[in-house]
DNA sequence: GAGTGGTCTAGACCACCGC
DNA sequence: CGGTGGTCTAGACCACTCT
């Protein structure tokens, strides 16, 4: 047969609106432009308005486009590159301002965590709560588990209750950390869905695409405490930088077929 | 008002329904085990299917199910841990046999690849494509642009264009890339879809979520090779070994609210 | 209030798999 | 062939934001 094939597998067509309007976004917008509505859009390329609300979704996920309910649809900009580790291992807390702690609770953690850390089920843990911010947008959301053996010398706080100083009960904890010798750390980045305490502080829905960077902090022999950092997928790009420090700045995460 | 807020945002529907799944998972079904089929389920639940579509497609997100058209939705054990790094620094092929080298192109590579290589548009740089199974399983698949002045000395082989010779090049390509000294490299993780390539690959459909690891390998002062590895996000977490070695095997990326 | 994206429905047909 | 998940439609209503 000398005929080209034909389609033999015709594609989706929210896979092929997909593609034209990556295009389009590349060549006839600019980043912070406001799309046209769905409607209209779904209107103008002949679709039902759920087809072509796939197709923006993928965009949406690779970081293209951003969506805000009651607002409307704009060009994101490329993804930010947010340095998580520079090779060297440190404790939470230690030197950097990229994190800011926002409070402190004494509660039992997930089983999940529970295990990791080697604690008994049940078993209360310092919880700290930090949230990361670049570029004057919230990129992040840590939860960092700390069990009590990990530090004994805890100043017992007055406790006022107040809201200032849960943060310093915060840092209190991340101060007693770094007084142990930190013996090595690994680390895990793995897809998740926000939930929805996570998503209010990124800004975003219950159930957003993020990035779990998980980070175990080994001292004493045993996991000395365990970090839960959420990233925004749609927005960040997790950087580990272990050379000399050139900064990188590419394309975005789907390459031309 | 004494009353306690009964639902004044009241969560959707698939968000609620996504829930009572995880948690029946979690109970009664065990890994591999089938579900009912999805107009089954959504009539049980008294939905339509597609907002049934959209729990499960969340669940699937997360790492929690497997779906393949024409046979059924299987719960998925949990995520493998993939070792990306142990720290180190070497050059791709070295002594890990867990990468298999496909095939070797010579082509123009995307313009966002040619500016990370320094490279002037659409100057051919070699381009060797690899796939890592684990545990059985098609993981990733990646591509590695390398200039072809980082490879100078490279043997002109007399292309007999045999399937099999083409990894003979590829391999060929990573011989010659060991020679030189390895500098530093940097990593960035990203969130992407798959391409129709890497799809096939991957055994998932166009579009599925990937975790794209792209690492930028210097050597002689200058960005010597780039390889952009697109692992599936969906079974896979990106461990980054940095400690005494010990193993990690905990819960799933949601955490329970 | 007007306009946006987010949710939901009840259908239909298609592509794929295993029998 | 029958059953599965994947795609698509044409509507409807809701939650949110801005003015």
């Amino acid at each position: 047969m000398g005929t080209t094939q034909l389609e033999s597998v015709p594609e989706p067509k929210y896979w092929h609106l997909k593609t034209v309007l990556s295009e389009a976004l590349d060549s006839e917008f600019t980043v912070g432009e406001i799309l046209p509505n769905e409607r209209d859009l779904a209107a103008r390329f002949g679709v039902a308005r759920a087809t072509l609300r796939q197709a923006l979704e993928q965009l949406e996920l690779e970081g293209r486009l951003n969506r805000r309910r009651g607002v409307g649809t704009t060009v994101a900009p490329p993804r930010m590159g947010v340095a998580v580790g520079t090779g060297q291992q440190v404790w939470p807390g230690t030197g950097d301002d990229t994190w800011q702690a926002v409070d402190c609770t004494l509660a039992a953690p997930p089983a999940a965590v529970a295990t990791a850390l080697e604690t008994p089920r049940d078993h209360a843990v310092h919880i700290v709560r930090r949230s990361r911010v670049s570029h004057g947008q919230p990129v992040a959301a840590e939860l960092l588990y700390v069990p009590r053996t990990s530090v004994p010398d805890l100043p017992a706080l007055d406790t006022p209750s107040g809201a200032a100083s849960e943060a310093a009960r915060a840092r209190a904890v991340l101060r007693e950390l770094q007084r142990l010798e930190l013996q090595g750390q690994d680390r895990a980045v793995e897809l998740g869905s926000a939930r929805a305490a996570d998503a209010r502080e990124l800004d975003r829905l219950p159930g957003a695409p993020v990035l779990v960077l998980t980070t175990r902090f080994f001292a004493e022999g045993r996991t000395a405490a365990l970090s839960v950092a959420t990233y925004r997928a749609d927005t960040c790009r997790l950087t580990f930088g272990a050379s000399g420090g050139v900064e990188i700045h590419h394309g975005p995460a789907q390459q031309a077929s």
